[in-house]
RNA sequence: GCCCGUGUGGCGGAAUGGUAGACGCUACAGACUUAAAAUCUGUUGUCCUUUCGGGCGUGGGGGUUCGAGUCCCUCCACGGGCACCA
């Protein structure tokens, strides 16, 4: 008796994915094996122990859990591990908001989003799983902190500080976001701290040198590393003050000193800290700059603003004297606070000079002598500068300065050392030690792990480490007299900086940077992560990495040969008039096609696609989903259509799309197997035994094994879904032909298990025993193709005329011209458009086109 | 303002300088069904044409080429990053 195939029982997930997930887990089936050299790391960023999974993680971790099958596949030895990010300000903030302890919360949420991962069908190393607020990882954490202390990269110093007044809490500049803190969005304030650094500007030269040689990442992120880094090139200059100060300016554009008409110093140099005592005037317009916050200044940046100081600098070369301003516009944290100002080719000096009436004196010749003009040009007005270029004019006067030891070519960098104190209990604790007589004091090491208190008490003010009644009550190390501790804990940026080295050791060894096992995976072949983590995290793990290799800590001074940033999962957003927004529940489609608010029938506005987010309403839950259309339905669906580093417009017929797909996947095989495919599955194709159809079917999946293969290869993870899609839908035209085809159907449909598995692993383990194979499909090699297949015997060449298609031939692909010309004047369209015309040119490429131009 | 990136059907997107629109979503039609759902099979850029076929089409304009979505110039739009960085 036929088996109807739309008879068959749709695809049973709810039964089989947790058997497997159980299966693999019981059999730890993806422990990292130690056979090889051939090695591959992929990592994808470690998660935030928020409390649920969302749809981003899903497919950032779908993106690396198919490239870690994929290379199993290939015969690697694969280390693809998982963990938490676990110490940060939410555990402490749901702490005071639900009287929770940090450490409980955190746990909990680990448990509940680990039960989630694993409902994914994830292929990764429990074994090595491990959480940032382990006891065993910040203990080590104390340990590299001391071994950078000794190497001089940690320091301390007072210094003014980003002060969070919502979270209480130091902020680094790049947790800064337009004067707001990026968590609590609080307008953040100035103050005056003592902070740990870590000296990141030591290596400022070698972070930005290196990203030329980091081929594997994306040129956006570069950029935005270079940006960051900021490295300009210039000279100092000294200006002899006549209340007999010297201020020191620095410039990138030496060259324009002849136009030189002002100097103008930051409201924070000493200089103009100095003349404040003395001087009412200027002491009330920086106490009026200071007034406006941070934010307030950035809203008012372009507005210029100055006091004349009254002072006046000697020119360095010319016998005449510069006023000197103190102007908003200079900052006191890059270069020297102080700045030469040449309005003739300086759009921000222009518009001060405008305002405040400074002569204006051009010294470059540009062709309309329009100012402000920044583009190249002779010099002139400039003395022994006169008639050279730009370039050269900016190493002749540098030379010159140099040599009259006013000043020297100089570097300065944006990036600055990174201040990792922070006033928070649910951190890394710093493990040094204020003595009243030895000074700061590092911990002893045999006094490490420094823990973390569980007995505090969260008033929501203040740092609770501090307020413990004794925690911070010490011996001092050295003298033994009364001491005190650190307060502060770590940045949690320190955890995420050396977590990918600590998967590359066993939990059997207590030497977390064991340095066999580092070298054997470091570095990481394929890291996955979201763009938004392109300078912060992605800069801050590549310093610890230099700075372990200088403190002999490890081997590799690069952590990430390969990145790739993941789009975000974006949805459409409702709002009502109101501007509240809408769940996609409390919309509908009326009679005209509009969306109506469900409740009060009245229109709403309909948004662009946004990135998933509780806020906006526009978010679905990984659980629901999962319940609903399984594990592999969801995975397939969040890496189709849309190339994985571009956002993903979420929808749900789309899923419902991958849900039917993975159904019609189902069938074929039930169908199959019902047919008696697959007993015979090794057997040799002999491909002159099989029908023409026969042939093209074997020929077109070889193709298929190919571009699956070139698509996983380079990501492509929609291209190779299409590619399956295709080659199924091959299948199915000539399923009726399964029966007297065994051993073709059951060669074929054996390796589209295999191709399909990444993506889908659970459908196609379950497909994978169901035909009768013992091992595991994850255990078996990537199906390999054969050139010789795909070369086919007859191709459909294009004919062109005048480079506009006439007509199609069916050729052999290495027709000779002859033949093909032949052919081509055969086709009566081809005749019809030729006409009588000539024929002046014929462009033939063998296998791919003929050309006749008339 | 500066620096990146992206513009292809109703939608997501394919396409080593060589048949634009693979694959999917939506929509429509047929088969199956008492019916619906599901499934299977088609059609689906646009205009003209009974057919054969043809015109126009990859943000706009120009160029290189036998031939351009692809290369070059220029303009426009959108997205992202940095933003008084001397």
């Amino acid at each position: 008796m036929s088996l109807d195939i739309s008879e068959i029982t749709p695809y049973n997930f709810a039964v089989v994915e947790p058997k497997w997930q159980k299966f693999w887990i019981d059999n730890h089936s993806f422990k990292t094996q130690n056979r090889q050299n051939k090695k591959y790391y992929v990592l994808e960023m470690f998660m935030y122990p928020s409390g649920k999974v969302h749809i981003g993680h899903v497919r950032n971790y779908t993106i690396g859990d198919i490239v870690a099958r994929y290379k199993r596949a290939c015969g690697f030895d694969v280390l693809h591990p998982v963990g938490w990010d676990a110490f940060g300000l939410p555990a402490e903030n749901a702490a005071l908001k639900q009287k929770s302890h940090p450490k409980d919360w955190t746990y909990k949420n680990i448990e509940t989003m680990k039960k989630q991962i694993r409902a994914l069908g994830f292929s990764y190393d429990w074994e090595r799983e491990f959480a940032t607020c382990d006891e065993e990882y910040y203990g080590f954490q104390q340990k590299i902190f001391l071994a950078l202390y000794k190497k001089g990269l940690v320091y301390r110093k007072k210094s003014e500080v980003n002060w969070d007044p919502v979270d209480n809490c130091v902020l680094a500049n790049e947790q800064v976001i337009d004067g707001r803190g990026w968590r609590s969005g609080a307008l953040v304030e100035k103050k005056m701290l003592s902070q740990w650094f870590f000296r990141i500007t030591d290596y400022a030269d070698e972070l930005l040198n290196e990203l030329d040689n980091l081929k594997g990442w994306p040129e956006n992120v570069k950029t935005m590393q270079r940006n960051w880094i900021g490295k300009s090139e210039g000279c100092s200059i000294n200006f002899s003050c006549d209340n007999g100060d010297q201020i020191t300016v620095f410039s990138t554009r030496p060259e324009t000193l002849y136009g030189a008409t002002f100097l103008a110093i930051s409201p924070d140099h000493p200089l103009a800290k100095k003349i404040a005592v003395s001087n009412k005037a200027v002491r009330d317009f920086i106490s009026e700059l200071k007034k406006g916050s941070v934010s307030q200044q950035m809203l008012d940046k372009q507005e210029k603003q100055g006091i004349d100081t009254g002072l006046t600098v000697k020119h360095p070369f010319l016998d005449k004297r510069l006023p000197v301003y103190i102007a908003n516009f200079v900052l006191m944290d890059y270069g020297t606070g102080a700045i030469f100002a040449t309005p003739a080719h300086d759009e921000r000096d222009y518009d001060f000079a405008v305002k405040y009436n400074l002569p204006i004196i051009s010294v470059i010749k540009s062709e309309n002598s329009e100012v402000p003009y920044f583009g190249d040009g002779i010099l002139f007005n400039s003395e022994f500068l006169d008639g050279l270029s730009v370039v050269e004019a900016r190493k002749r006067v540098i030379e010159e300065i140099d040599k009259r030891d006013l000043g020297k070519k100089e570097i300065f960098f944006k990036l600055r050392d990174w201040g990792v104190s922070r006033q928070r209990y649910w951190g890394c604790p710093i493990p040094m030690v204020y003595c009243p007589k030895c000074g700061t004091v590092p911990l002893k090491e045999e006094d490490l792990p420094l823990r973390l208190p569980d007995d505090v008490n969260f008033s929501g003010t203040g740092n609770p480490l501090d307020q413990h009644p004794h925690w911070k009550h010490i011996k001092c190390p050295i003298c033994g007299g009364d001491a005190t501790r650190e307060t502060d804990t770590l940045d949690t940026f320190v955890d995420s900086s050396w977590y990918f080295l600590r998967f590359c050791v066993g939990k059997e060894s207590k030497d977390l940077l064991d340095k066999s096992n580092v070298n054997q995976w470091m570095t990481v072949d394929q890291y996955i992560g979201g763009v938004e983590h392109a300078i912060l995290h992605l800069l801050y793990a590549r310093f610890f990495t230099k700075a372990l290799a200088d403190c002999s800590l490890v081997n590799v001074r690069e952590p990430f040969t390969n990145l790739f940033t993941q789009g975000m999962v974006c949805s459409v957003t409702f709002k009502n008039e109101q501007g509240e927004w809408l769940f996609p529940s409390e919309v509908r489609k009326n009679e005209k096609g509009e969306f109506i608010e469900i409740a009060t029938g009245k229109k709403v506005i309909v948004g662009r696609l946004e990135k998933m987010s509780k806020s906006k309403k526009n978010v679905v839950d990984p659980d629901v989903i999962v319940k609903t259309y399984g594990a592999d339905a969801l995975r397939l669906f969040v890496v189709s259509d849309t190339p994985a580093d571009r956002d993903f417009p979420w929808s749900d017929e789309g899923l419902d799309g991958s849900w039917r797909f993975i159904n019609r996947v189902w069938r074929l095989f039930v169908y199959l197997k019902d047919k008696g495919i697959c007993a015979l599955a090794t057997r040799d194709i002999e491909l002159s035994s099989l029908s023409e159809e026969m042939q093209n079917l074997y020929k077109g999946f070889h193709k298929t094994i190919k571009d699956v293969t070139v698509s996983f290869e380079s990501q492509s993870m929609n291209k190779a879904i299409a590619y399956i899609r295709e080659s199924i839908n091959c299948i199915y035209a000539v399923l009726d032909k399964a029966e007297d085809n065994v051993s073709l159907f059951s060669v074929v449909v054996r390796d589209l298990i295999k191709l399909l598995a990444p993506i889908a692993p659970h459908i196609c383990e379950e497909a994978w025993s169901m035909f009768g194979f013992s091992n595991l499909v994850s255990e078996n090699e990537w199906p390999k193709f054969c050139e010789k297949y795909i070369v086919v015997s007859t191709i459909n060449l294009p004919i062109q005329i005048n480079g506009k298609l006439r007509g199609t031939i069916d050729v052999a692909p290495n027709a000779p011209e002859d033949e093909v010309i032949q052919k081509a004047l055969e086709v009566n369209n081809v005749k019809k458009v030729i006409g009588d015309k000539p024929i002046r040119k014929k462009i033939f490429i063998k296998g791919k086109i003929i050309n006749f131009v008339v």
